[in-house]
RNA sequence: AGGCCAGUAGCUCAAUUGGUAGAGUCCCGGUCUCCAAAACCGGUGGUUGGGGGUUCGAGUCCCUCCUGGCCUG
């Protein structure tokens, strides 16, 4: 598929100005859930000639479409998209699958003399694609065998054991992380190698392509106002019938903890009243877009901006393309 | 009108025999190398309904008023 080989030396190849030999560019637009993304990249993309390529964790379910804002088919017809309704729900997912598929449609849209439009809000999904970013091996049965010895109470004898062998990577994850504290363990245990061996420096990362990143910030209020209203529309546009749709066959984790899905399965399950769910769903996701934020707005690269959908963002948006053409 | 019960953080509730008012949730901030729309960590917030009294010390005991609920007429 992507037969890539080049990016391996991003440091430094060329130090004078267009002398970068980095594959590009690539526009990436990132910001938090309801801060008009998808509006926005339906905009720029005609003008740019550009084919967006999603950066988002729960667009590559089939299927799953109210829920996750996917965009329509009408307006994947004006512009292509990358990414998007890859898998069955039902199917297990991550990052370090995303990661070589997305790379390899960047590469695909920079050889048609495109530009790649990168959108997305899930932050880790965005910095594995971009950076550079090396996942360390997994293996299943590993990975339940520690699952499992977590559960039955050995969460804190594993997290001694992290921090005995590695201190680094234990310095970093929170005792009571049982997630993270599987995962360095299984690392460990797989490659022999430190955890923390592998890990780059998130708040200094190092692009792989020529980049430039812009984001989306509408503030608290506008964000908190946008995302009620969106979420009322999700219901209105029937996002019940599509989780019971979903729910007659089995989701993988992945899929079912889905803001909107969780919570409605959840309701269906227990009889509970819909608009109980979907306020559950409000909150949820404005922590969500909290969390998001805090992801972005330590990467010095992204160009923010306020401003409401409208012609001043669109214009805002092609003058800093511009200017980081120049650069 | 009389009797009983209850008023503690925005919300739901804790607080041993009177001894520095806490927790969950919400909200705000942070962390992040394959479950990431996940997982985890931290923080703001109270004249304990008002007023008086007893006491070294009152959310806790006494009096009174206010509010809500239930019962009786």
């Amino acid at each position: 598929m992507s037969g890539e080989t080049d990016g391996g030396q991003p440091g430094a190849p060329d130090a004078s100005p267009g002398g970068d030999r980095r594959p590009g560019p690539v526009l990436a637009l990132v910001g938090p859930t309801a801060s008009g993304k998808t509006a926005l990249a339906l905009e720029l993309a005609p003008r740019l000639g550009a084919e967006v390529v999603s950066a988002d964790a729960m667009l590559v379910y089939r299927g799953m479409d109210i829920g996750t804002a996917k965009p329509t088919p009408e307006e994947r017809a004006l512009v292509p998209h990358h990414l998007v309704d890859l898998v069955d729900p039902g199917e297990d997912f991550s990052v370090a699958r995303f990661q070589p598929l997305a790379r390899a449609a960047i590469d695909q849209v920079l050889g048609r003399g495109r530009l790649p439009l990168l959108v997305g809000g899930s932050g880790l999904y965005f910095h594995a694609v971009v950076d550079e970013f090396v996942f360390p091996p997994t293996d299943a049965a590993v990975r339940a065998r520690l699952e499992s010895e977590a559960a039955a109470g050995g969460l804190p004898a594993m997290y001694q054991r992290l921090a005995a062998g590695d201190p680094a990577a234990a310095a970093r994850i929170q005792p009571g992380n049982l997630r993270r504290v599987v995962r360095a363990l299984e690392v460990v245990e797989l490659t022999g190698r430190p955890f923390s061996s592998f890990r780059g420096a998130m708040d200094a990362p190092v692009s792989r392509y020529r980049l430039t990143v812009l984001g989306l910030d509408p503030g608290t209020e506008t964000l908190r106002t946008r995302v009620a209203e969106r979420v009322a529309a999700m219901a209105e546009a029937g996002l019940a019938e599509e989780v019971r749709r979903l729910a007659t066959r089995p989701l993988s984790r992945t899929a079912r903890q889905a803001l909107g899905y969780k919570e409605l399965l959840d309701a269906l399950e227990l009889g509970a009243p819909l608009q109980q769910a979907l306020d559950a769903v409000v909150r949820r996701t404005r922590a969500y877009a909290r969390r998001q934020l805090a992801w972005f707005r330590r990467d010095q690269r992204v160009r923010w901006s306020t401003l409401p959908p409208g012609q001043e963002r669109l214009d805002w948006a092609l003058r800093e393309l511009g200017a980081a053409a120049e650069r």
